[in-house]
DNA sequence: TTGAAAATCATACAATTGCGGTATTGTCGG
DNA sequence: CCGACAATACCGCAATTGTATGATTTTCAA
């Protein structure tokens, strides 16, 4: 027989923690030997205690899920961190990830659909409700258009552009080049006027591609 | 009676793009009014012929499915890709996303799931393989300790570098905030001996974390 | 309450940078 | 051959920026 997947459960409300605790330890392979009510408790106790899924709510009192999640998977890169929220709001998905959480759900799945998760993500998946995934996969698109500015930059003038970028002054990207520092200088002169800015910072963010 | 999701196909492999044309065009609630067997054909017919979602194999003879996406999306961009493919490598994940793909699957999924996968699609989400969707979704983290040398800054002074990477000078940001402009100098300069830098693109190359 | 840290402002000087004009050389396509 | 363009280089001026020294006020925790 295999074993069952352990599940810990890091939720402040209530009922909702105890909906879950019973859904997940009444499934056929799953257990779920304990729940948290802060991300306090949470710290202390699971560095300690292996589990293999932490469900984690994001809307807690004192520290949030999302840098409890940090802590954790510092501590327990091994743990697989679910994020279970009521709302999809933009910045705290990205936040989440960047924090080390696997899966990112919304409360309103219905039960199966929250088993079938955990399971895939025991398995080495990331499931996601499908609005986030979403939303995950969007924020790489970059739209049509976006090379009309850069390569209207002579092979020289994006040379000296990039050593700007790492920091370097005229004079160092002219020792850097084997040019006169005023060469330089009308370089990013030129530059300047084809990307329409007026100072190194603003050329490098467009170089970059920051807004 | 609701409308069949049509799907488009392609794939230059005669017989994987029948057998995903039957059971497509065979499913109930999905139609495969057309299919090709190289991008170029898809590009010249797709414009002017509205399809719901495209299969599109990435390992074409002539251009590749990515560019592909990345043209049709800019035509279409109401159209939803899958990218199907044999293999997970790392890049051509990330570059069919950047392109426009709305889906990442593996061409191993069993028939019922790619049908399932079709229909989240279209209905707003973006299925992915699981060993895909951890692929991106693990390219979000970053590793515990990035958090040593932005953290010594005080509020004032992280501020103040957030409007110098946006662009802005010494004189603007004294204007935004309301104080002479010796004090942001002094704030910068601070700021420089935190952060052992001495000008601002180093600052901020380090305040946006690229090395 | 007392001391440390943070935020504020001033003055000064040197170096770097932004902006303007001008000029020479080489390369490439029509 | 000629014109367009890229790359090279110089001079000069005004503004911004980097560095140094010093001082006052506010804030906050020990």
């Amino acid at each position: 027989m295999k074993t069952d997947i352990t599940v810990a459960i890091v939720e402040d409300k209530e009922p909702i923690r105890q909906s879950l605790a019973i859904l997940v330890d009444g499934a056929d392979g799953f257990s779920c030997p304990v729940t948290f009510e802060t991300a306090e408790a949470a710290i202390d106790y699971l560095p300690s205690h292996c589990v293999d899924v932490v469900l984690m709510d994001i809307d807690l009192p004192g520290m949030n899920g999302i840098d409890c999640v940090r802590h954790l998977k510092a501590l327990c890169p091994w743990m697989q961190f679910m994020m279970c929220t009521m709302y999809d709001e933009d910045e705290t998905v990205f936040d989440a990830l960047k924090a080390g959480a696997n899966s990112y759900i919304l409360k309103r799945s219905p039960p199966h659909k929250l088993l079938e998760a955990i399971t895939e993500l025991h398995e080495g998946g990331s499931p996601m409700s499908s609005t986030i995934a979403r939303k995950i996969a969007g924020s790489f698109y970059v739209g049509p258009m976006v090379t009309t500015e850069l390569d209207i930059l002579t092979p020289r003038e994006r040379e000296i552009l990039d050593r700007l970028s790492k920091g370097h002054s005229h004079k160092e990207v002219a020792n850097e080049l084997f040019v006169s520092p005023t060469t330089v200088r009308k370089h990013i002169f030129n530059i300047y006027q084809k990307l329409q800015v007026h100072s190194k910072i603003e050329a490098v963010n467009k170089y970059l591609g920051r807004k």
